[in-house]
DNA sequence: TCGTACTTGCAAATGCATTCGCGTTAGCTA
DNA sequence: TAGCTAACGCGAATGCATTTGCAAGTACGA
């Protein structure tokens, strides 16, 4: 069975600290806050077994190597955006209308993904 | 001073005939029609003097390596469409409106992606 | 509390896209 | 057409994110 280990718990509870997608090094650097001892391996591998366990869900944005967020972040529809000065990741709530308009004739769209670029807004206080 | 090579020439005109972005490897395979000794190193070489001289962009789409397009094609705002048979990637003519409505108080945004995914229209007639 | 076997830390190994070194080939100018 | 040198093909080397082997550590049921 899968045990309670406190590297675990130190990576879960750093998700839901941290409320918007992780990358591996953003998990350790923020887990090792309660394990200093913490290995990236160890990350990689509760990061596996996390996405087995359906407890995470990996974000990709274009250009850039993995994050990870919470499932329970993922049941709704959203998308990402992207701070250009602390390359942190946030939710977006809600969408947009009028993506079919795009679409040439003989197209079938399945989905679809949206990135917005800027700052956050702690970064824009901190200017 | 440049030289007038034929696997660039190759090249080059793999990027007219395909009218989308290409991946090194896809312009490998179009490219080496022309020039069969073409080599995967002078492929990546040519990109790259291709992009300082600004005749092609990347475009990068999540979770995946580098796709390239000629720069007239990236001269006007657009988006991308990916076919999940294929992997072929095409542009979209057009955008859309109320981005804005999704960023949260406190951000900046300077630019953003859309990437529709589905099927593309040959895909969709071989079905 | 004990023992088992799941986990960890560490370092080495992968996989992959991309780049480089080098001897050879071939544009281009005189 | 000859000569210079940019460009090529090839194979080895990089850089990076991610994975794995293994000995030591530790959670947890009996």
């Amino acid at each position: 069975m899968q045990r309670q280990t406190q590297q675990r718990v130190a990576i879960e509870s750093a998700f839901v600290a941290a409320g918007r997608p992780l990358g591996p090094q953003e998990i350790l650097d923020a887990a090792r806050e309660q394990v200093p001892s913490l290995n990236l391996a160890t990350v990689y591998r509760t990061l596996k077994r996390m996405i087995e366990d359906k407890a995470i869900h990996p974000v990709e944005l274009p250009g850039e190597s993995a994050r990870y967020e919470l499932q329970s972040a993922a049941e709704h529809h959203h998308h990402h955006f992207r701070c250009g000065e602390c390359d942190a990741v946030y939710d977006l709530e809600g969408c947009v209308e009028g993506l079919h308009k795009l679409l040439p004739a003989g197209f079938l769209m399945t989905g679809h993904d949206i990135v917005l670029y800027g700052s956050c807004a702690a970064c824009g206080t901190s200017l």
